[in-house]
DNA sequence: TATAGCAGTATACTAAAGTATAGCGGCTAA
DNA sequence: TTAGCCGCTATACTTTAGTATACTGCTATA
């Protein structure tokens, strides 16, 4: 089963693939992923430098959802022990690649946007 | 700015974008949205059908979340008045669309996967 | 007349997500 | 020495999301 026909054949559409999905949907549930995701595109940031990009997010929710794009492999975190420490968030290889699926989402939003227009 | 290229030029990123990426983002938030869009792929369905089809749904969430995708856009609720009436919930045209969407995360989900084995 | 299916609604609850506010330990520059 | 930045953590709270259970009005069938 190709990729492209996911939708068509998803009656018999493994177990596989439902956790892949999910596994990308979760890379943006919740109401700061996005937004950290989005700051990090263009730069490695440092965790104050996050916090000045998203304003009104408290660093207990940036810490929180930092550790969770960590553990699922969409952030890195290096520390680096000069003096004093530095910490540097940037995404991963693989969460590069979101750009694509950003670019998809954004394209459906648009369209739906403009065919539900007064909405 | 093509859309294409939004992920480079996104400091620049118009409010558009953000909304139509929110509006994407919103069409699968929460737990039943998704399988109930996904049952909807195929065939339009009855309430009881769409209940079936999805184990564990209780009826109070699987009103909440078609009142919410029909508001949205994403589904159309036609009642027939025969007797007894039955009502039917389908895909927007719209909607149908999700499928590019759908892929291009399915695609990611399984990139991501295969690079964190043993995650 | 009783039972069951359809398409839900009502009420009450629990659990998860997010907010507000304060503070800590290490450092530095004034 | 004290004020302030950095990278957080702790505690308590509110808000939103989801669950459990019961029930409604309508109709068809046994």
């Amino acid at each position: 089963m190709r990729k492209d026909t996911f939708l068509k054949n998803a009656k018999s559409c493994p177990a596989q693939y439902v956790l892949a999905l999910n596994d990308t949907l979760n890379v943006f549930t919740g109401k700061w992923k996005l937004p950290i995701i989005g700051t990090l595109l263009f730069d490695k940031k440092r965790f104050t430098e996050i916090q000045k990009n998203i304003p009104k997010i408290t660093p207990r929710m940036l810490s929180k959802e930092l550790k969770d794009l960590e553990i699922n492999g969409v952030v890195k975190r290096t520390v680096y022990d000069s003096i004093p420490v530095s910490v540097e968030y940037e995404l991963t290889d693989s969460a590069r690649l979101l750009g694509g699926v950003l670019d998809k989402m954004l394209e459906w939003g648009l369209q739906h946007r403009k065919k539900n227009i007064g909405e």
